[in-house]
DNA sequence: ATGAAAGCGCTAACAT
DNA sequence: ATGTTAGCGCTTTCAT
């Protein structure tokens, strides 16, 4: 098989099939009524010449792109996959296509990586997070293009919405520990001003701590490296300063596992001594030696009800369709809460 | 802001500013001479609209898309977002912009979403892996775009190719564990017709081993759920099994941690009773008890290497080009291999 | 059921 | 330094 330079056109299946462009664009596209016998010569040389449309062209002439934009912070940590696998499975029968832009939580890239798709006029935007910079905003708003804000539901959106209320998880979790009789809490976690939805989360939890007269004892956060690694490091580093800690809340798993890891090597008692949870629910922390405690941030199901009021806004699905979904996250109590 | 309905065309901007089309496409391209007076008119008019340019239209009339196709069988196992990385890195001061697929290990599912990347004339193809189907070759070959198949060099090339030798790095594993002495040996990883290159590394440490009259005693296989999880119930079964193994080999870092938790819960002594090796020196292990032995699989270099490869081919870079690129990946010993 | 003509919104190539 | 013209490869619309 030998390299071709140039890339074929409809011509070239038209002439080789002897059948007008058009037909060739109608059997390709199943649109309109086309004979079986052309619509077969049409297929023939399609095959045989190995022809690929060009879709530039066909959506510069239909207006139409069936791509949907997913523009997320990040790939690496575990919840975006889980989104995307949502975002993809209510696609699938739609015809519509996700494409990825990742933003490396700068509000520069950003804008650049939302510019850029933009361009590419999608049939959707699917954006992470409510916290945009003005031109982002108005670039959203002037784009004629459904736009869905996800993961949070904490503030306004441009246009729709899907999320948990992360201030609200930070409350639950919070009185899930004090019922559980913990009263020397400490919180860990990302350094807060990349990451909103872990700040909100640490706010709901100051917040209802404070409502039952408890203040946090200590806190520590960090950024980069791995979270592993870190959760240990930190975690011992916060007990030698704090020994009296019987709690820690992790802004997220991956620190808490990290936590675990530690407590467990210096034969610690989890719960009876020290009590520990996170955030997220990632099955990586399904095999630590104990299970740590929770709550799941409804990462697949969010991705799903974002891509479903994308499809239902292009007149591809006609599930109903609210414009504004919050999902309820609940705790997993695994074995690091609750104690007997 | 009002949402508006029709997006704004070069002409809108054209009228706004006083300035012919072309004018305007020269300013927002930033190529042929343009006065500073007419430039700002422009960029003022520009801006105050909130003009995002066609790029759907600019790509067909420039015979030009400055997208890169990225294929990969997933995104949630912490390698391919390194590989992307990598991309990343290499391609950020090109102007091209890398769009991914996902094909979930699904030959099918690759072949429809290479067809779906190749219908948007991408200025470059990286795609994971040696073994495409038949027709996904096809397609390939008579794309006319530059291919850089990724990871794995142990075949050959539709274009261009850039990774490291599986079976080597199998058998180099293989030689490392002969050497410290170990005798019962064990192999653990994922089921393999879906994945060569776990395939290609168990076939290259099978051989390395029988080249010193030494085989498997015992092996497991799995797909699946959480890769810690599995590594843990799987290395208790084995060694319940075959209680006289003095070493484990997994095909990948997450199944090795599990297995490592597993042995560290049960005071097992690593590396003097068991050792443990894994493969792709994730980050992610390095807050374990123990460093698990593992062998770096270069996903970063790789992914900025065959980046440049595109890039090259397309005139954006004048690095020195290869077609063929081998990466040597080392041994990490961490602390499970090596007995002092 | 099939074809012909007219663009989609840009940019290449050639003026001026 | 700026403008004009002619497409890029399809699809829409209107004929037949």
């Amino acid at each position: 098989m030998t390299r071709r330079k140039q890339p074929l056109t409809l011509r070239d299946v038209s002439e080789a099939s002897g059948v007008s462009e058009m037909t060739v664009s109608r059997v390709l596209r199943n649109k309109g009524d086309v004979s079986a016998t052309t619509r077969a010569k049409v297929l023939d040389a399609t095959k045989s010449l190995g022809y690929v449309p060009n879709k530039i062209a066909g959506a510069l002439a239909s207006q139409r792109v069936n791509l949907v934009a997913v523009v997320i912070p990040s790939m690496s940590n575990m919840v975006f996959p889980e989104v995307m696998t949502g975002i993809s499975e209510a696609l699938d029968e739609t015809g519509l296509q996700p494409v990825v832009g990742i933003t490396n939580y700068l509000p520069d890239r950003e804008e650049k990586v939302l510019y850029e798709m933009l361009s590419w006029r999608p049939s959707g935007i699917i954006i992470a997070g409510l916290e945009q910079s003005d031109a982002s905003r108005v670039m959203l708003e002037n784009s004629g293009i459904p736009v869905v804000q996800i993961m949070d539901i904490d503030g306004d959106p441009i246009d729709a919405m899907v999320g948990i209320s992360h201030r609200r998880a930070g409350r639950k979790m919070a009185e899930a520990i004090l019922k559980s009789g913990y009263q020397n809490i400490g919180f860990m976690g990302t350094q807060m001003p990349l990451d909103h939805r872990a700040r909100k989360r640490f706010e709901g939890f100051i917040q209802a701590l404070a409502k039952q007269g408890v203040e946090i004892m200590d806190s520590e956060f960090y950024s980069g490296g791995s979270a592993l690694a870190k959760g240990r490091q930190m975690t011992k580093s916060i007990l030698k300063r704090s020994p009296e800690l019987d709690f820690i809340y992790y802004s997220n798993d991956m620190i808490g596992a990290g936590g675990l890891l530690h407590l467990w090597d210096q034969d610690i008692e989890i719960p009876r001594q020290i009590g520990l949870a996170g955030f997220n629910k990632v099955e990586l922390i399904d095999g630590l030696p104990l299970q740590l405690a929770t709550m799941d941030s409804c990462r697949f199901e969010i991705g799903k009800k974002a891509a479903q009021i994308i499809a239902s806004r292009n007149g591809l699905s006609d599930l109903p369709l609210e414009n504004i979904v919050e999902l309820s996250p609940k705790i997993a109590f695994g074995d690091t809460l609750l104690r007997k």
